[in-house]
DNA sequence: CATCTATCCGTACGATCGTTCGTATATAAT
DNA sequence: ATTATATACGAACGATCGTACGGATAGATG
C-alpha cells in the first residue's frame, strides 16, 4: 500500500535523486538563507543540470517547500526520537533540551538550526514558505510545552508551572545560544544557555525531583 | 572642524539623498534582507535611477554598510537615548529593556529589530557586513550588562549577580518576542518576554530593591 | 574666468536568476 | 508492440542583478 510506490523504478530512482539533492539543499539553505538557494547553484553543487533539479522539484518555491519538510524530518530523527527514550517528565524534558543543544552546537547544518534560520528570513513575508516554517515552529513549541505539562503531571515540575510561558523561555535561550555561537564564533553560549535552563526549571522543580541528579 | 564639510552644497545634497535612500533602505532591508535589498528595487522605491544610488554609495557592500550604520544610530536614538533619562541603576535597566520591547513592538522597521534581521543573514557568512553586525551586537550586550553591573553597585540587584548572563538571558528574551511576534503576527510574546524578564529580576532583587514598584 | 569635484541620469555590459522547451532514455502500463 | 510516464540533459527565453561609463548640472576652488 503505503503510496503505492512500492515498485516503480522511476520513481523510485527520482526519489533518491531528490533525497541526494536535498541533503545538500538543507545544509545550503542554513548558511545563505532558502532565498539564497538558487537552482544553478545547487545543481552545479550536485552535478546535476540546471533543468535536471528544476524538473525534479517543479518550481523554486516547491524546492524550498522540499527543504523544509526534509529538515523537519531530520530535526525529528535528530531531536525528537532520541529524546523520546528518556522517561516521561523531567528527564524526557532534560534529554529533550541537550538533544537540541546538541544538534544546533554539532552543527547538524553548516547555518545551526534550519528553523532559527528559515524564520528570520520568512517571519516579515507572506507565503507558503512561512506557512510551512511557522507550522513546524508552533509544533515545536507544542511539544516542547507538552513535555513540560508531562513533568508537571509526573510530579516533577511543581503544578503552578505554565507550560507555554516555561516553553517560551527555554526556547528562547536555545534559540539565542544557536545565534549567539554562530554571529561570535564561540561555544561559550551553550554554556550561558545550560546554566539558565537549570535556573529556569529549578524555579519550578518539585522537592521531590529536588533530589536524583 | 567636524569633518569640514561646515559649507559644501555638493556633499550637503548628497547627505540628504543619503539619508533619504537609507531612511527606506533600512526598513526594506529588515523585511528583505540585507542580501534581497537590491539597488534597482532600492532606486525605484526612492524615485532615483540606479547609476545614481550605486554613484551615491560605491558598491552594495557599502551601501550594506551604510545600512547598518544607520540602523546603528536609529537604534541609538530610539533604545538607548530614551532609556538614559531614567536613574542609573534598576530602574535604567527596567527603562531599557521597555524601550527595546516597544522599539520592535512598535515596529520602528517593518520586519521587526534591524539586527536580529542582520544576524540571523550574515552569521554564517563571513565578511565586513558580519564584522560590522557583530560588532554592534557585542555593543549592545555590553551596553546591557553595564547597565546590570550598574543595578549592582546600586544596591538594587544582588552581590552575586553574574551581568553577562544575566544579559545573554534578558537579550534571548527580547529576541525570541521579536521573533515570533513577527512570525506568528501575535502581541502575546512580548507579554511572555515581559513576565519571563520579570522572574529572571526578581530572582536577583535585593530586599531594599524589592519594596519599590 | 577656468578647473575640479560631487550628484544624478541614462545606457549598456556580462552574469545569473527561474522557467520553458525539445529530446533522449528508462521504466510502466495496456 | 504500443503508449504513457518520470528522470535527466542541453539550450534558450526574458528578467534582474551589480557595475561601469559618458554626459549634464551645480557647487567649490584656483
Amino acid at each position: 500500500m503505503d503510496v503505492m510506490t512500492v515498485t516503480d523504478g522511476r520513481r523510485a530512482r527520482g526519489d533518491v535523486s531528490r533525497q541526494a539533492v536535498m541533503a545538500i539543499a538543507v545544509d545550503l539553505a542554513t548558511v545563505s538563507g532558502l532565498d539564497g538557494l538558487s537552482i544553478g547553484g545547487l545543481a552545479s553543487a550536485v552535478s546535476m543540470s540546471k533543468g535536471g533539479i528544476a524538473g525534479l522539484f517543479g518550481s523554486k518555491e516547491e524546492l524550498q517547500l522540499a527543504a523544509v519538510t526534509s529538515a523537519a524530518e531530520i530535526f525529528q530523527r535528530v531531536v525528537i526520537v532520541p529524546a523520546l527514550t528518556a522517561p516521561a517528565g523531567l528527564p524526557r524534558l532534560h534529554a529533550l533540551i541537550e538533544a537540541w543543544l546538541d544538534y544546533s552546537e554539532n552543527r547538524v547544518f553548516s547555518g545551526g538550526c534550519f528553523f532559527a534560520a528559515a524564520t528570520a528570513e520568512y517571519r516579515s513575508r507572506p507565503g507558503a514558505v512561512r506557512d510551512a516554517v511557522a507550522a513546524n515552529l508552533r509544533r515545536w513549541h507544542e511539544f516542547l510545552a507538552g513535555a513540560i505539562t508531562r513533568a508537571v503531571t509526573t510530579g516533577d515540575l511543581a503544578e503552578g508551572t505554565d507550560p507555554t510561558q516555561l516553553a517560551f523561555e527555554i526556547s528562547a535561550m536555545l534559540d539565542a545560544a544557536n545565534d549567539q555561537s554562530l554571529l561570535f564564533d564561540s561555544a561559550k553560549p551553550y554554556a550561558r544557555a545550560r546554566t539558565a535552563v537549570d535556573a529556569l526549571l529549578a524555579r519550578q522543580l518539585t522537592a521531590r525531583a529536588a533530589r536524583p541528579t
